[in-house]
DNA sequence: GTCTATACATAGATAGAC
DNA sequence: GTCTATCTATGTATAGAC
């Protein structure tokens, strides 16, 4: 293994390093109130370094953005083992009452991003935002077409609705319990819904 | 009227115009990327004048949450008219789904500027923000208890969370069906709850 | 590839003339 | 009460030494 092979894998070992650190941080303090700064030093990298991975701000937002892509799809592969989709769906709704503290601080990482996002006039990356939510709600609009539900995406939006919803109203009123409700009222309404052929 | 009077009452609507115009561009613009001279502009007040009727910034946000509330205010008792409160909670829902166009474009005015706001480490502005929520919750569940309903507090919850999630998907997507689509189906559910007393 | 020093722009806030 | 000029701080971004 030569130098340059050692170094190439340290530097995007930096850049893996800031994206993550992007990602955290953009989600605990928002992109505006957020600097450059911040994100170097959470990702224990000089300031003046950032620039030579990433030209611009807006480029950290994107690769945060993408990282949140990342987990997302991470966290359907675990799903995937589940026995069937609505068991699936529930795992979904449980892991999101688990994190409802976070949730209660500073609501959903990738939907607190698209809010901030979409005031902006120029619709580069509020579009990216939009995109990674659309990736969740396909999948679970995928979920719900395999249980043989009528209107798989008209269920698929009411639950990421109802995701959104629980984790502005839990952060806007610093109120975990917020999110234990509102899950167990989705996870009786998963329930309750009639199943034609439950593991198609 | 002497000419004080007058002075005084040109004096305060300057206020209320930098109020209104505060509620209007921060709910468009958001709080970290609105400057002062945003605000002045709309409200056709110079720039330098903004800090005689406000020290900070941040009196000015508090303002813009101030009339948020008023303009809550105004619409439940607008809303007071309505036959039973099933009538007034549906013309609630009805008036979100007419909204739907400035939803999809920025959002609930109050739910995103709290979502804005609660990532401060500091909290006085995001308390506010929760206290004008925690205002629609309350007369929300009042109408629910008016009508006789158990857990008037958990239904008014899950009301309030539908509205705030449909308008930060409907914004992420950017699409107004989002709160077409939600909102009818909130309506129906206003209209399936069992009530023993219909009017009380 | 790494880091320091600094340029440049912007925005919040203040002083003081009118 | 009204407005202009300006101070000051901060944050993005760049130039260039190592």
């Amino acid at each position: 293994m030569t130098n340059s092979v050692n170094r190439r894998e340290r530097a995007s070992q930096k850049r893996q390093r800031l994206t993550e650190a992007a990602a955290r941080v953009l989600h605990e303090q928002g992109v505006e109130r957020t600097t450059l700064a911040d994100i170097a030093r959470e990702a224990d990298v000089p300031v003046g370094n950032v620039y030579y991975y990433f030209k611009t701000k807006d480029e950290l937002v994107l690769a945060a953005l993408s990282a949140h892509r990342s987990h997302l799809d991470e966290l359907t592969g675990r799903l995937a083992e589940s026995a069937g989709p609505r068991e699936r769906l529930k795992a979904l709704v449980e892991g999101w009452i688990a994190q409802r503290d976070t949730a209660a601080r500073y609501g959903c990482p990738t939907g607190t991003l698209a809010a901030e996002l979409d005031k902006r006039a120029d619709g580069v990356l509020d579009a990216e935002a939009g995109a990674v939510i659309r990736r969740l709600l396909d999948w679970t609009g995928d979920q719900f077409r395999a249980l043989g539900l009528p209107d798989p995406e008209g269920l698929a939006l009411t639950l990421v609705c109802g995701y959104q919803g629980m984790s502005l109203m839990a952060s806007a009123l610093r109120d975990p319990d917020v999110v234990t409700r509102e899950g167990n009222r989705l996870l009786a309404w998963l329930d309750s819904l009639p199943v034609p052929a439950e593991d198609a």
